[in-house]
DNA sequence: ATAGTTAGCGTATTTTTGACGTTAACTTTG
DNA sequence: CAAAGTTAACGTCAAAAATACGCTAACTAT
């Protein structure tokens, strides 16, 4: 994974967790390990997309790059939310050869900065995900992971909903149009908990960057919904004033 | 600073931010950087209490034991917030010299796992502060620090404001009994703003986990205020409740 | 036509917030 | 020793936000 002959800092990763929404399910970026042992045992599991980082990059844009390269994903504004350091991250047998023969080194500990971004998954994206073994698998159903990536999702999943309760980002995981409804699963879905669609729709609709479009879904079984766009930019004039107000 | 012989991680290291209150002022515990250098110039300057880990150290015992070593204090429960791993944090001369000087190593590079907390300055600490070199300063004033520690403790404050607003800390920074005023000024401060001490008292007083005692102020020049303890005991139970209906 | 479904509007009640009035109890000052 | 100054501690009131629901509209499937 890593590129021959960069010249890495073997005790220092980074790891992106990188969140997603489809068919009413939040879902998790992950890259597949192929691997087979000495002994010519194949192993088949999957990990984040993370490296370590080369001599004197900085973190942020080392994740940007490795996110790059394992997924094509460019352009992803990428939040540090943690460090991973615990002395006996790296204690499962397969995971020490894959490190050995990736790396050419014997390494037993890394300290690795996770990071954390929520994104739309469009087709580009999907198209993307499919080239470089990458997928998106279902937060409720992520299989055991390399290391402690299992952790690392679970942590970046509280922070999730954390920024979810204080900004409007569920827009960003959403296509261009979406009704208040898809808005309502995202939330419920990423909370885990249901909300009464009456007054969620209360609260969301005071917020003046919901914009109605003259357009309505088709097809659908029952009384069709609108569709509603995110202004980015009514939104950034809005929260410059909510600023002047907190003391 | 580190132990001699010590197995040291050069690229890794911690630092802790320790808030505290007094007088009527946030501050945070500093250590004293005195240094000689080649030339015989002096330098005087202050640092977090920090330092590298050892190989196969976990983080946060290692910032558990920096914290000990260097101002004694001990059983401090340290929560990691963010990591500061910017290639040119280590740019200055000076900051370069004197870890070549400790260290014997040419260090360019440092990750460091940043961790806070927040402890009454009772007798007990400032006593392991001066027979330690470390100082507390008011965090209005600190003065040029080593490295990038004066970002260091303006994210730490940022941590700590948030916690305030969330969950009951305030009474970690004060003696076991207080009153209600000390309390709100000390949320000013960490705040920057100031409240309304009527309003103030009905919203904290709502809390159960805050026991009024029979005894009052003696000696001031004007009504004397009750004296509260924060329970703690109430507060976990309260708060295992309150966690039951959060959905 | 009717049943089933979700959209989208509204209402009524309780809780929380914020602004502010007032008396009580102490020390200091003239 | 009375008056002035200060903060404590209680209370009031109106506005805003949260919460629990009722109800009709508009579509498809049967």
């Amino acid at each position: 994974m890593s590129i021959p002959g960069r010249n890495i800092n073997p005790t220092i990763s980074v790891d992106c967790v990188i969140f997603g929404f489809s068919t009413n399910q939040l879902k998790v970026l992950l890259i597949e390990r192929n691997y087979t042992d000495r002994s010519g045992i194949e192993f088949n599991d999957h990990k984040l997309p993370g490296d370590f980082i080369s001599i004197d990059e900085d973190l942020d844009l080392a994740a940007s790059r490795t996110l790059e390269e394992l997924t094509g994903l460019r352009d992803i504004f990428l939040s540090q939310f943690a460090v991973f350091g615990k002395p006996d991250r790296i204690s499962n047998q397969v995971d020490m050869e894959w490190l050995l023969d990736t790396t050419g080194l014997e390494i037993h500990r890394v300290v690795t900065a996770a990071y954390y971004s929520f994104i739309n998954i469009g087709e580009t994206n999907t198209d993307f995900a499919i080239k470089n073994n990458a997928s998106w698998i279902d937060v409720k159903h992520v299989p055991d992971l390399a290391f402690d990536h299992s952790d690392i999702i679970q942590e970046g999943l509280k922070h999730l909903q954390f920024s979810l309760r204080s900004e409007p980002i569920g827009f960003e995981m959403l296509p261009e149009k979406f009704t208040i409804r898809e808005l309502q699963t995202l939330y419920e879905v990423i909370l885990g908990c249901t909300l009464d669609n009456r007054n969620f729709r209360k609260k969301i609709l005071k917020s003046s960057y919901l914009v109605q479009l003259d357009e309505k879904q088709t097809g659908v079984a029952h009384k069709p919904a609108y569709y509603y766009r995110f202004d980015r930019n009514i939104y950034e004039e809005h929260k410059k004033e909510s600023l002047g107000y907190n003391f």
